[in-house]
DNA sequence: CTAGGATCCTGTCAGC
DNA sequence: TGCTGACAGGATCCTA
């Protein structure tokens, strides 16, 4: 379930471990997962050299030397397994990092040069990966509508112009929301909401613009931190000793954490409803 | 145009 | 032991 500084690390794994290699053969074990045009495997995928990682919001892009470009999102249980002289991978945290692959979730499978092979795995088939000419990505409906990038640049004007056009939704809808900001998802959306100090239902007509450039301010903090501890990569879901690891003890303060103690003052951490994802909030620091 | 709910799919877990 | 419903780190499609 992959949000921005998961795809993030994904794209640091693959810029180090892929660019650079040809591409000499694919496998496509669900359809709906893998998209091409008639005979464009063929023409401008087998044989290409990938050039470049890039990612824009939670969608990664490997650039091709054809032209070319496999464009990926890993959706909800989207996971990207490279296997080769070094063993890595990124995104969804499962045992499909360890397991022998191609498994029952594995979606695609690359094998590049090098002797080496890249897996595609998604449990609930939500993922996708298309491959489409380099200069027709920023035209694609999603990728036009997006709202600025939270860690690059300035995104504070743009994201205020955004988000009040969303007057009536409550402010987590309206966060997760990737016309209003790029890449923040259910994680994120909680963590930044707690360290604003901002209930999750709160009505985002109701808040001013500094309480909603504080949620901004937050969501880079948050996510600037989780890049740095590696994301959900193979690293952090098995600790150095063999046992298994939980990436969101290293900087989650309420979600999935409902039952517990608030970090800051001390009161029982809730779980609700809000828009239709699982909510964690702290009902003292964050009131409407 | 915005807002809210159903939907795509597989797997797991709590509660009978 | 089974069954059943709720739920899951996302985004789109449909309706009002």
């Amino acid at each position: 379930m992959p949000e921005l500084p998961e795809v993030e690390t994904v794209r640091r794994g693959l810029e180090k471990l892929v660019v650079g290699r040809q591409i000499l053969r694919v496998e496509i074990f669900n359809e709906k997962s893998f998209q091409a045009g008639k005979g464009d495997v063929e023409n401008f995928l087998i044989g290409a050299k990938i050039v470049t990682a890039r990612r824009r919001a939670k969608v990664l892009i490997l650039d091709l030397s054809s032209g070319y470009s496999l464009v990926m999102h890993l959706k909800m249980t989207g996971q990207i397994v490279f296997r080769g002289r070094e063993n890595w991978g990124g995104g969804h945290p499962n045992d499909s990092f360890l397991t022998e692959l191609p498994n029952k979730s594995t979606r695609v499978e690359f094998e590049l040069s090098d002797d080496a092979k890249l897996f595609f795995n998604d449990q609930r088939k939500f993922g996708w990966i298309k491959l489409i000419p380099t200069a027709v990505i920023d035209e694609m409906d999603f990728i036009k509508k997006l709202g600025p990038e939270p860690l690059t640049g300035d995104p504070k004007t743009e994201f205020l112009r955004r988000i009040r056009r969303r007057g009536n939704s409550v402010i987590k809808a309206a966060i997760l929301d990737q016309t209003v900001i790029a890449g923040i998802g259910n994680i994120y959306a909680d963590e930044s909401l707690w360290l604003a100090k901002i209930h999750p239902s709160s009505r985002v007509r109701d808040l001013s613009d500094k309480q909603l450039s504080e949620i901004l301010v937050a969501a880079i903090d948050v996510m600037t931190k989780s890049i740095k501890a590696g994301g959900s990569t193979m690293k952090t879901y098995i600790n150095a000793d063999g046992s298994k690891g939980n990436y969101l003890d290293l900087f989650a303060n309420v979600f999935r954490r409902e039952g517990k103690p608030c970090p800051r003052c001390g009161a029982t951490i809730e779980k609700i409803r809000v828009s239709g994802r699982g909510t964690h909030f702290c009902p003292n620091c964050q009131k409407i």
